[in-house]
DNA sequence: CGCAATGCAATACACTCGCATTGCGAAAGG
DNA sequence: CCTTTCGCAATGCGAGTGTATTGCATTGCG
C-alpha cells in the first residue's frame, strides 16, 4: 500500500471551501475549478476526492450541517451544569441566526443549500434528518415546561421562525437585533418571564 | 411607426416562464435558451425584450412579487366586508404558503429568488421593499388589538414565521397541514381565541 | 530491489452559457 | 410607393462547465 494520507479530512477541507464559495457568492458559483482555487489545490484532486459534482454538494452540506450541530452542542454546554429549558433552547436557536463570527459564515451557505434542497431530493433528504432531530430536542425541552400543551406544534414553530429570522436578516430585511428580540419575545411566550428560570 | 405589440404584456409573459422554470427546476435552469423554449419563443426575442440575463431575472421577481401581492389583495377582499384584523392577517399570510394552486407553484420560485437574494443586492432591495410593506400592514392590523404592545416585534415575527414555515413545506419538513396548525396557534396568541372576533 | 497501488496534476473533450451581430419581413408615416 | 423603423429569428463567438483520460511521482509491501 502506496502513500496514506487521511482521506476524511481531505474531503472535509474541500467541503469547506465549497462552503465558504456558496456564502460569499452563491452555489452558482461553486463550480469544481473555483472550489479547487478556493482551497488552493488542484483540480485534479477535487475530482479524486469526490466523483461528481452533486457528491461533492451533498458532502459540502452534510459536512456544514454537522459543524453548525457541533457549534450548537458547545454553546449549550457553555451554559454550565443544569441550564434551564429556556436557555437551552435560546443557546440552541442563537446559533441558527448570523450573530457570531462562525454563524455569520455559515448562514448563506446554508440558505443557498436549502434553496436547491427544494428542487433537489438528495439534498431535501439530508436537511430532513438534521431538521427533525433539532425539532424533536426542542419539543423534548419544552415538555419540561408544565402547562405546555402540543409541544411538537411548538417546537415546529421555532425552528420555522428561526429559519425565517435567518433569511431576513441574510436579506437585510430586519436587522440582527430585531430578531433576537423577536426571538426572545416567543421564547418569554413560551417558557414564560425573562432569562434563567425566573 | 412600424408594429406595434404591447410592449410589457410580452415582458410579462417570459417573466412568467423564468418563475415556472424556477419553481420546476430552481434558477440554475433558467437560462436563455430554456427560458425562450419554456416560454415557446425564440432567443432572440428574449433578448430583444431584456438587455442581459440579470435584468430578465430582476424583471420576473418583481412580476412574480405583484402577482402574490395582487394574489393577497383578493383573499383579503373575498372576505367580505369589515373582517375582523386576525382574519385579514391569516388571510395574507395563508396566501404565502404553498396551500392553494397558485401559490404551490410561486412559492419555490420565491425562495429561489430569495437564495439569490442573500448574495445579489439588486434582488435583495426589491425584497426589503415588498417584505417592509407587508410587515407595516400587519403592524397596523395588530397596533388594532387592545393590550398589543409592540405590534413591529410581532408584525416581524409572524413574517419570519410564515417565511420559516413556506421553506419547510417546500423541503418536506412539515407538512401543509401543521404549517396552517402553527400558524393558527400563533395568531391565536396574538388575536386571542379562534377565528372570527370570538 | 522490484512493483503494484495510490495520490494527484494536466490536459483534452464535448457541451452549454450569455452576448453580439446580421439580416430580413412587416407595417406605419411621408 | 417607399423609406424608415421596429420585431424578431438565426447564427457565431469566446469563455467556462463537468467529466474522462493520461501520465507520473511517491510509497509501502513482498
Amino acid at each position: 500500500m502506496p502513500k496514506k494520507v487521511d482521506h476524511q479530512e481531505r474531503r472535509e477541507q474541500i467541503a469547506a471551501a465549497v462552503c465558504g464559495l456558496a456564502a460569499r457568492q452563491g452555489l452558482d458559483a461553486v463550480t469544481l475549478r473555483q472550489v479547487a482555487a478556493e482551497a488552493g489545490v488542484s483540480m485534479g484532486r477535487v475530482q479524486h476526492y469526490f466523483a461528481g459534482k452533486d457528491e461533492m454538494l451533498l458532502f459540502a452540506f452534510r459536512a456544514i450541517s454537522d459543524r453548525v450541530e457541533r457549534r450548537i452542542a458547545e454553546a449549550v454546554t457553555a451554559l454550565g451544569p443544569d441550564p434551564s429549558a429556556r436557555d437551552v433552547v435560546r443557546a440552541l436557536l442563537g446559533e441558527l441566526l448570523p450573530l457570531s463570527t462562525a454563524a455569520r459564515d455559515e448562514a448563506p451557505a446554508l440558505t443557498a443549500f436549502l434553496a436547491r434542497a427544494v428542487v433537489e431530493p438528495a439534498l431535501a433528504e439530508s436537511l430532513r434528518e438534521g431538521g427533525a432531530g433539532l425539532r424533536g430536542f426542542i419539543a423534548e425541552k419544552i415538555r419540561a415546561v408544565p402547562g405546555e400543551r402540543d409541544a411538537v406544534r411548538e417546537a415546529a414553530t421555532l425552528t420555522a421562525l428561526v429559519d425565517g429570522l435567518m433569511t431576513q436578516v441574510l436579506t437585510g430585511q430586519v436587522e440582527a437585533d430585531l430578531a433576537v428580540a423577536v426571538l426572545d419575545l416567543h421564547l418569554d411566550r413560551i417558557f414564560g418571564g425573562g432569562p434563567g428560570a425566573r
